[in-house]
RNA sequence: CGAGGUGUAGCGCAGCAUGGUAGCGCGUAUGGUUCGGGACCAUAAGGUCGCAAGUUCGAAUCUUGUCACCUCGACCA
C-alpha cells in the first residue's frame, strides 16, 4: 500500500472527542473516524488489523471444532418472543417495522438464531456435541457510548454457541473454551488481561467467566487478592469486612434535629461511621409501591447486583420521593410497613451499640444491638468490597482495579433450549434439552484494548500478529534517481515475498515521515535513503524496542522475514501461557 | 433518563462580556529554497459561525426553542 494514496490522514492534534489515549491514538493515526456517537468508520488500517485479528480468533475456534455460520442481522420479533427476550430486553435492542409492518429487530446476540438453527437441523444425540461461531456486526443502542472503540454502539463481535448432551461435557468444552480465550489474547499481543469471575446476570446460566484487560480507563472494577489467586468482578466479589465492636447499652431514642446524613450524625453524636447503619432505599421495578430498604454499615456501600440476586427481583434506587418513610429521612429498622422489604448486609450482624434511623423526624435510635433489638433477621452480603478487606478464601489482604471487558464465556445450561423448546433423542429414544454455552469477544474493543496498551509517547506500537502491515518503508529524498529506483525495488521484492507492507511515498521531510510511521505503529520501519545506499544498505529500526541496524540492501527481504518469524513466534508460543498480574504502582 | 460542558474552514482554537457582517495555527493547492526527527519564503483556495424562531436598522455575539457531540451518573443480555 502507498501511503500517498491511504485514506485518513494523521494529525498532530487529537480530535476534541477523544478524551482516552486509545481512541486519541486511532484517531490521530487515522484508524477511526467518528459517524456519530458510538458509531465509527475503520479505515483500511482499522479494518486490516480487525481482519487478523477475526483470523486468530478463527483459528482458535477452529481448533475446537468450531463451525463458521453466519446468522441474519434482521430478526422476526416471533423468534424473540420465543425465548421471552423480545419483551425483556429493553431499548438497546433496535426494533422496527419492515414494509409489510411485520415487527423485525437488529439481532444484539444470536442465542434465539443458534437454537433455531439446530433445533432445526440437529435432532440426535450422536451429532452433538457441536459449536457454531460467527463475526459479524452487531448494533447495540447503548445508553451511553464512550472512549472511542472502548463502548460502541456498532462493532464487530465473534459470538460462538455450543450444545451438548450432559452438563459434563459442556464443562469440559468450557474449559477448553477458557484456554483458547487465553491463546486469542496472548496471540493478539494483550499483556495485563486476566480472567475473572463473573456475575452471569440475565443470560441466565451459573458460571460465567469475563476477561479483562486490566487499565484505569475500565469502567469495571475487579477485586484481587494479593495473595492468593482469588479475583471476581465487583458485582459478584465477596469479602470479609473487618468489626468494630462497640459496648453494648440500653436502647434509647436521642433527638438528632436535622442530621440526616452519615456525615452529619457522626459530628452530632461524636462517633465513626462504622457505628452506623444506613438505610438505602430502592423501588422494584414495575410495581412503584414495593420497595426494597437495605441497611449496610454506616462506612459502607451496597452492591446492587448483589441486592437484585437477594432479592430476586429488579431494583432501582427510589427516586419517587414521596412515601411517608423518605420524607420522613431517619429510616431505621423497627416499625416499617409489610409492604417493604427489608435486607441487612453481613456487616450489620451481632454489632451492639450502634445508631440506626427512628423512622421518626428528628430522632435516631442510639445503642442499637442487632441481636437484642431484631429478631429472626436473616443477613446476607449485600455490600461492596472495599480496598483493604480481607480476601474470603484465605484472609489476604484485597486491592481494586479497574478493567475493560474483552470477552466472556457463560455457562448457559438449558435455559434456551428449554425456553424454545429444543429437544433431541438420547440414546434411550427419550426427548432432552441440550445444554448449551456461550462465548463472546467483541473486536473493536480488541483494538482498543491493544491501542491502549501498547503505545508509547510517539504513537501505537503494534504487535507483529495484528499489525496492519508488518514493515514500514520510508524512502528519504524520493527526488534522488537512485533512492526511488532502490525504493520500489525494495516494496516490490517484500510484497513479493509476502510481507505485508506500507510505503511511504511521499516527497516530503524525513521528520514527517518518522512522525507518521511512529504514529501509526507499525513494528518494523525500513529506511531507505541516500546515505545508506551509499553503502547499498537499508536501515532497519523496530518501533518496539527502537533498536537500529543497517543491513545489505540485497539482504532486506531474509532479514524482514526473520524479525516476522521471531516476532509471530514470540506472541504464538507463548499463547498457552497465563499471563502473571503484578499490581501496578 | 439525570447533572454538567462544548458546537466558528478538513483538524485544533480565538472572537461573544460591551451587537456593526469572521480571524489564528496546523493541514490543503501552486511556485521556489531546503530536507535523516513534524523546515522556510511567497501566493492562493476553503466558513449557511450546529439548526430554527425572536429582539434589532444590523446578530457568531442578546433571548427562546431545538439538535448533535463529550464527560460524570443511571443502564449495560
Amino acid at each position: 500500500m502507498l501511503l500517498s494514496k491511504l485514506v485518513g490522514e494523521r494529525t498532530k492534534e487529537a480530535p476534541q472527542d477523544a478524551k482516552i489515549l486509545s481512541h486519541i491514538l486511532l484517531a490521530r493515526a487515522g484508524y477511526i473516524k467518528q459517524v456519530s456517537g458510538g458509531i465509527y468508520t475503520m479505515t483500511m488500517p482499522c479494518q486490516k488489523m480487525s481482519g487478523k485479528i477475526q483470523n486468530i480468533i478463527r483459528e482458535e475456534m477452529d481448533r475446537l471444532d468450531g463451525q463458521e455460520v453466519l446468522f441474519p442481522v434482521v430478526m422476526p420479533r416471533e423468534l424473540w418472543e420465543t425465548s421471552g427476550r423480545y419483551n425483556s430486553i429493553g431499548n438497546e435492542m433496535v426494533r422496527f417495522k419492515d414494509r409489510t409492518n411485520h415487527d423485525m429487530l437488529l439481532g444484539m446476540t444470536h442465542e434465539e438464531a443458534a437454537v433455531h438453527l439446530v433445533n432445526h437441523t440437529v435432532s440426535t444425540y450422536t451429532q452433538l456435541p457441536l459449536m457454531i461461531y460467527q463475526l459479524q456486526t452487531k448494533f447495540r443502542d447503548e445508553a451511553r457510548s464512550r472512549g472511542g472503540l472502548i463502548r460502541v454502539r456498532e462493532f464487530t463481535m465473534k459470538d460462538a454457541y455450543s450444545f451438548h448432551n450432559t452438563l459434563e461435557d459442556m464443562q469440559d468444552y468450557y474449559a477448553k473454551m477458557y484456554h483458547a480465550y487465553y491463546r486469542i489474547f496472548n496471540r493478539i499481543g494483550l499483556k495485563r488481561f486476566i480472567d475473572i469471575k463473573s456475575d452471569s446476570g440475565m443470560m441466565g446460566g451459573s458460571v460465567a467467566h469475563e476477561y479483562m484487560l486490566l487499565t484505569p480507563v475500565g469502567e469495571d472494577s475487579i477485586v484481587f487478592c494479593n495473595h492468593c489467586d482469588y479475583r471476581a468482578n465487583m458485582e459478584v466479589a465477596e469479602s470479609v469486612k473487618e468489626k468494630v465492636n462497640f459496648t453494648g447499652e440500653p436502647l434509647q431514642e436521642v433527638f438528632t434535629g436535622d442530621a440526616k446524613t452519615i456525615d452529619d450524625l457522626c459530628k452530632l453524636l461524636n462517633i465513626t461511621a462504622k457505628q452506623t447503619a444506613k438505610a438505602v432505599v430502592y423501588a422494584v421495578k414495575g410495581d412503584a409501591d414495593k420497595l426494597v430498604v437495605a441497611f449496610v454499615r454506616g462506612d459502607l456501600e451496597v452492591n446492587e447486583a448483589k441486592l437484585k440476586k437477594a432479592v430476586q427481583q429488579d431494583i432501582a434506587v427510589y427516586e419517587g420521593g414521596t412515601s411517608d418513610l423518605i420524607t420522613c429521612g431517619n429510616i431505621g429498622l423497627k416499625g416499617l410497613n409489610d409492604k417493604i422489604t427489608v435486607v441487612v448486609d453481613n456487616s450489620l450482624q451481632g454489632m451492639r451499640g450502634m445508631v440506626v434511623g427512628a423512622n421518626k423526624p428528628e430522632y435516631h435510635l442510639k445503642g442499637f444491638d442487632f441481636d437484642r433489638d431484631l429478631s429472626n433477621q436473616q443477613f446476607c452480603d449485600i455490600a461492596k468490597v472495599c480496598a483493604g478487606d480481607k480476601c474470603p478464601v484465605c484472609g489476604g489482604e484485597l486491592r481494586i482495579e479497574n478493567g475493560i471487558e474483552i470477552g466472556n464465556i457463560f455457562q448457559l445450561g438449558t435455559k434456551y433450549t428449554k425456553a424454545m423448546n429444543m429437544t433431541i433423542h438420547d440414546i434411550n429414544g427419550n426427548l432432552f434439552n441440550p445444554i448449551m454455552g456461550c462465548y463472546g469477544i467483541g473486536v473493536g474493543r480488541a483494538i482498543a484494548s491493544i491501542a491502549q496498551e501498547s503505545n508509547d509517547e510517539r504513537g501505537l506500537v503494534l504487535p507483529m500478529t495484528v499489525a496492519p502491515w508488518q514493515a514500514h518503508i520510508c524512502a528519504l529524498r524520493l527526488d534522488d534517481e537512485n533512492v526511488a529506483t532502490k525504493t520500489t525495488q525494495l516494496y516490490n521484492t517484500l510484497c513479493e515475498g509476502g510481507v505485508d507492507t506500507l510505503l511511504d511515498d511521499r516527497n516530503i521531510g524525513a521528520g514527517v515521515k518518522f512522525a507518521d510511521a511512529d504514529l501509526m505503529g507499525m513494528p518494523i520501519r525500513i529506511v531507505v535513503s541516500p546515505k545508506s545506499l551509499a553503502d547499498d544498505e537499508i536501515e532497519i529500526t523496530l518501533r518496539a524496542t527502537k533498536e537500529s541496524y543497517r543491513v545489505p540492501f540485497a539482504n532486506a527481504l531474509v532479514e524482514v522475514k526473520k524479525i516476522i518469524a521471531a516476532e509471530m513466534e514470540k506472541l504464538n508460543n507463548n499463547a498457552d501461557i497465563m499471563p502473571v498480574i503484578t499490581p501496578q504502582d
